[in-house]
RNA sequence: GGCCCGUUGGUCAAGUGGUUAAGACACGGCCCUUUCACGGCUGUAACAGGGGUUCGAAUCCCCUACGGGUCACCA
């Protein structure tokens, strides 16, 4: 047994009167899109309250370990904007912020508790464990640790240890009353401490389970508000209990809202649409993705629903949590992701858009023109391979798409306007827009006939295709004078 | 199954005893010297159900239904 200056002398450290709050991932070697709305919840509260955030590794589970699974966490924090005051890779006063190398801590505090009576040692093994279980679920009847190791005198206890038997470290729960706790979004919660089970906290190997290693670590780190996922609801009465064992003040607790794939299930790793790494590799831009995703759960109270990342460190609150679980929208991800693409200046855009175009425009085209008139159009970067596909190549098409209701056009009378238009255009001398376009104008007034009559067919000759990036005149614009004669040309012969 | 949480249009959601029940996405219509898109205007569409409390309930209480979470030596 420890002495309690050893105790006193880690605590030593921790900080006071500051807002402090924690993002604690397991390294899992994805980021999940969840994770990344916690942490930047964590993020933005920390921010508004000029307190600190702290990243914690929680990596007790060895079965689980990952290589380079807590490089991705950085790198993804890095990435999206979020940083850490406190961390394994940036430091911070109450080291080490990974819990693989606070073991000693946690068997410290697991006896302390165990002193007190508010735990025990249990040497009861995996099977006996499982056939009780087994029992139970045949009948029915739900499954609590029976508390037999619980009556083991303090001699069989130390025989046991000195026999190296196997062990694990128990809560000891009342067996009655009640525990209750105020959380920021869903208030007072109480439950009847009967509904709980003797966890185990400290596992055979050493290592703390989760819901210990989360409550030493969040006091001794000197946590005063905890944001997590609302998954953490159960199980926050046990870690009230394990606060006041200690004797020691619970933080502010902030549980938000799940984000569903639909209203039963969740986001998951099969649907490809769990993790920050699948969006961006979807061709959504990183801060339209953080945009959406902090509206997920969370509403700004006003009509703006654009923020930057530094608008919200001023604007969020946790007033504004949702408590009911909210369902990713892609529609809306698509088009909030269209407004930043549109918000770009045309240089922004050419830059983010050229890898794209260039997948399918090999030929010298003005990829400045072509991503000018792009970026009205486009929600996502990778629509753009397909949708400026016919600048080097005419795909085939069929005659149909020269028949438009709207436009009063069909296969004959675009023939005869494509015959107009060929020669119109071949008088063109200077090939830019204006000097099309007012070519074009003429020609529709002299025929007597609404636009469209005449660029329709214009568009779908030069194209094959009824959408586009521009209309017809740009088209024209981007391919040249030749390529454009020629394909008029073709249309004719169809 | 026990315990905990949730339920306003297809989706995100405002709303905290008296409102014509916001707004956004999506969808439809109209407009905009070119389809689509952008932009503008406009339309369709909701308080899960049942009991209370109250002069008056989306708002407070109870029940039911549905959905989710949790009940591991995972986090």
């Amino acid at each position: 047994m420890r002495d309690e200056k050893y105790y006193t002398d880690i605590e030593a450290g921790i900080p006071t009167g500051q807002f402090r709050t924690r993002f604690a991932p397991s390294p899992t070697g994805f980021m999940h899109l969840g994770g990344i709305r916690t942490a930047l919840y964590a993020y933005l509260l920390a921010k508004k309250h000029e307190g600190v955030l702290v990243l914690r590794i929680e990596d007790t589970d060895q079965e689980r370990f990952v290589e380079g699974a807590t490089e991705v966490i950085y790198d993804t924090l890095k990435d999206v904007g979020i940083i850490y005051d406190e961390g394994p890779d940036v430091g911070g006063p109450v080291a080490p912020y990974v819990q693989s190398e606070r073991r000693e801590i946690y068997q410290a505090y697991a006896e302390l508790l165990v002193s007190r009576g508010h735990a025990y040692y249990c040497f009861c093994d995996k099977k006996t464990l499982d056939e009780q279980r087994a029992i139970h679920q045949a009948s029915n009847t739900p499954h609590k640790y029976d508390k037999r190791c619980l009556s083991l005198s303090k001699d069989e206890v130390a025989n046991k240890l000195s026999e190296n038997i196997s062990y694990v470290i128990r809560q000891n729960v009342p067996n009655e009353g009640k525990v209750h706790f105020d959380d920021a979004v869903y208030e007072r919660i109480e439950v009847e401490v009967s509904t709980l089970e003797d966890q185990v906290i400290l596992k055979s190997d050493g290592l703390p389970t989760y819901n210990f290693a989360n409550v030493v670590d969040d006091k001794l780190m000197g946590i005063t508000h905890v944001v997590r996922g609302n998954e953490f609801l159960s199980s926050t009465p046990k870690h009230v209990l394990l606060y006041q064992g200690f004797g020691w003040d619970t933080p502010k607790y902030i549980h938000v809202p799940q984000i569903m794939r639909n209203s039963t299930t969740k986001l998951s790793k099969r649907d490809g649409d769990a993790y920050y790494g699948d969006f961006i590799a979807k061709g959504y831009l990183k801060e339209a993705l953080l945009n959406y995703i902090v509206l997920l759960g969370w509403n700004p109270g006003g009509e703006n629903e654009k923020f930057s990342l530094a608008e919200l460190a001023d604007v969020f609150g946790v007033e504004g949590i949702s408590k009911s679980p909210a369902i990713f929208d892609y529609q809306k991800l698509n088009w909030l992701n269209g407004v930043y693409l549109r918000d770009m200046t045309d240089g922004e855009f050419h830059a983010a858009a050229l890898p794209y175009i260039r997948q399918t425009v090999k030929g010298d085209f003005d990829t400045m023109f072509i991503a000018k008139v792009l970026k009205e159009r486009c929600e996502l970067l990778t629509d753009i391979p397909e949708q400026v596909g016919f600048i080097d190549k005419l795909p085939e098409y069929s005659n149909e798409l020269f028949i438009n209701k709207k436009m009063k056009t069909d296969a004959e009378n675009s023939k005869e306007v494509l015959n107009e238009i060929l020669v119109t255009l071949q008088m063109v001398s200077i090939w830019d827009k204006e000097t099309i376009h007012t070519a074009l104008m003429e020609l529709v007034e002299r025929l007597d006939v609404k636009n469209g009559r005449v660029l329709w067919p214009l568009r779908v000759a030069l194209s094959g295709k009824a959408q586009t990036p521009g209309g017809g005149i740009e088209i024209a614009v981007i391919l040249g004078k030749d390529e454009s004669i020629k394909r008029i040309g073709k249309a004719l012969e169809k």
